[in-house]
DNA sequence: ATCCAGATGGTC
DNA sequence: ACCATCTGGATA
C-alpha cells in the first residue's frame, strides 16, 4: 500500500477521477484502521461547471476547491449528511472528486480485522461508515494521517461512465458523463 | 419492485 | 429557497 502524493491529484479532474476507482481510502481513528476500495466517483470542475460548488467562485464553503490539490473537501448536504471530496487540479484551478461509493471496507486493530458493510452506496452513507465529517474539511490527504488515499498493485478495473447524480439543476452540464463506476457483474 | 414525503441545517 | 441525500412507509 503506497500513499498517493500530491503529484497524482494535481492534474485535470477528468483525468484523476476515473483513476481513483480501485484506490483505497484509509482512515485511522483511534486504534482502528478503516480502509475501503473506491468504486464510484464524480468529477466537479471549475466555475464553468454549473453543477459544481465552485460555480459561485471561492465562497467560504468552496474556497478549498480553489487551493492546492490533495486536500479534503467535506461539506454538509441536506442538513444531515456529509460528503467527502478530494481537491484536484493545479493551484488556482478549482476542481474536486466526490467519492460516492466504496466496497470491501474493513476495520482492523492490533488484534485482528473484521469486515464492515461490504458495500456502501451514496456519499452520505460512505462518510457515516468511515467516520468522515466536516471536521476533516481542509485536511491534507497526502500526509496519510488520519486520512489518506493509497494505491495497491492490482490490475486496473474496467469502468462505466454515466451522468452525475442529483444535479438536474445544472442544465447541459448535468448530462456530461462525469460519474465513473467500477464495472461489475450484472 | 418503485414512489414519495419528511427530516434538518448550512449556504448563497 | 435551495440543495452533489437517505430512510421508512405506502403501494403494487
Amino acid at each position: 500500500m503506497s500513499l498517493l502524493k500530491r503529484r497524482f491529484f494535481a492534474r485535470p479532474v477528468l483525468e484523476v477521477a476515473p483513476e481513483l476507482i480501485g484506490k483505497y481510502l484509509v482512515h485511522q481513528v483511534g486504534d482502528e484502521t478503516l480502509s475501503a476500495r473506491i468504486v464510484e466517483v464524480e468529477a466537479y470542475a471549475g466555475p464553468e461547471d454549473q453543477a459544481s460548488h465552485a460555480r459561485f467562485g471561492p465562497t467560504p464553503r468552496a474556497k478549498i476547491m480553489f487551493g492546492p490539490a490533495g486536500m479534503a473537501y467535506v461539506y454538509l448536504i441536506y442538513g444531515m449528511y456529509d460528503c467527502f471530496n478530494i481537491v484536484t487540479g493545479t493551484d488556482g484551478e478549482a476542481s474536486a472528486v466526490l467519492v460516492r461509493g466504496v466496497a470491501v471496507a474493513s476495520r482492523s486493530t492490533g488484534s485482528g480485522s473484521s469486515p464492515l458493510p461490504g458495500k456502501t452506496n451514496g456519499p452520505g452513507k460512505l462518510c457515516r461508515v468511515l467516520g468522515i465529517t466536516r471536521k476533516h474539511n481542509g485536511l491534507d490527504l497526502t500526509t496519510g494521517v488520519p486520512l489518506g488515499i493509497h494505491d495497491r498493485k492490482e490490475p486496473p478495473p474496467s469502468l462505466t461512465a454515466t451522468p452525475r447524480i442529483g444535479v438536474d439543476y445544472a442544465g447541459e452540464w448535468a448530462s456530461r458523463p462525469w460519474r465513473w463506476v467500477e464495472a461489475g457483474p450484472r
